[in-house]
DNA sequence: AATATTTTTGTTATATTATAACATTAATGT
DNA sequence: ACATTAATGTTATAATATAACAAAAATATT
């Protein structure tokens, strides 16, 4: 199981991850021949600077106070439609938000877990639950495509207050 | 694993699923002494009457041709809200629209198949799936409280034409 | 049955999320 | 340098959802 859960479920140096996530972000661009331009990588840079996904009007605000200019609504959805197409940023449906990926460049499940407390999200890319869904969608002849997962609860950080570990 | 996938997936007499779901309905609401009122009763009537997931503004529309008044989106929104909250209807967040719960008594995970082609929607209640989540919740220490599961694919129905069976 | 209370619905207005359509600018290829 | 393609800016508007308060209906209480 690939997850960035115990990373994003505890205190860690975020700085050295958005640097991270972005050095891969633009390897992974040069790569594949396509153009990590200015305003997709503010988008990618505010997503990842978050640990909670941003909605697109948030994204707006910050970009605007960011570039001094006011920014208007097709400009950060087309940035975030880039990012969704290049597997570097997730859509989560049920918060109409969005996440920087944490590993762009592995095929994954896209599993969420979401804190309804600090609203951090983790993602989870397990082999298991890809397998278990994929046998269930053969069995009734049903040919998955792709999918959303999202888990609603407490995370372990905001848990604290109740649990002893 | 408990489903309706065979039933959505293939033709079946729909209008006695209709009645069958309505009565379970009325029953159910009885039993947790809550009113299907007529509104309530109305929009679970279009939800299951639809194969596929209706928005809230297609339920205004036939809500307002059934009723020959203009029904205004409050009252659609708070009968789904009611219906939601009964584990009666679903809303299948990718696609912000709703569908009836085809079997609104048993506990289950909200596992969701959409065919990308013809827009039904199948629900599927299976143990080890929520098992899987959970123990992948526990073993990072998540709370899991709720989910939301929305497999994208093709249905059998719209395989036939590739596929022979 | 009459009144008080609670629940539901009606109504108006508006917030929030997302996209269409077309003009402009920037990047890339020839 | 020019043509072509890709990306962004700009304006307007579509689609989804809720807030706030008034009216009506149902239920409980006397």
């Amino acid at each position: 199981m690939l997850t960035n859960a115990r990373l994003v479920f505890q205190s860690h140096d975020h700085d050295r991850s958005l640097v991270a996530a972005l050095e891969q972000a633009v390897a992974l661009c040069a790569e594949r021949g396509v153009r990590l331009t200015s305003a997709r990588k503010t988008v990618l840079k505010l997503l990842w600077q978050s640990r909670s996904p941003l909605g697109a009007y948030q994204l707006q605000d910050q970009m605007s106070k960011l570039s001094g200019k006011s920014i208007a609504p097709p400009t950060v959805y087309r940035a975030i439609e880039f990012l969704l197409e290049q597997g570097l940023a997730h859509r989560i449906h049920a918060l109409n938000a969005f996440i920087g990926c944490p590993f762009p460049n592995s095929p994954h499940s896209n599993v969420f877990m979401i804190c309804e407390q600090c609203n951090n999200v983790a993602e989870i890319a397990d082999t298991k639950i890809n397998q278990l869904l994929k046998d269930r969608s053969d069995k009734l002849n049903f040919t998955l495509r792709s999918q959303s997962i999202e888990l609603f609860g407490i995370c372990p950080k905001c848990c604290n207050g109740d649990k002893h570990e």
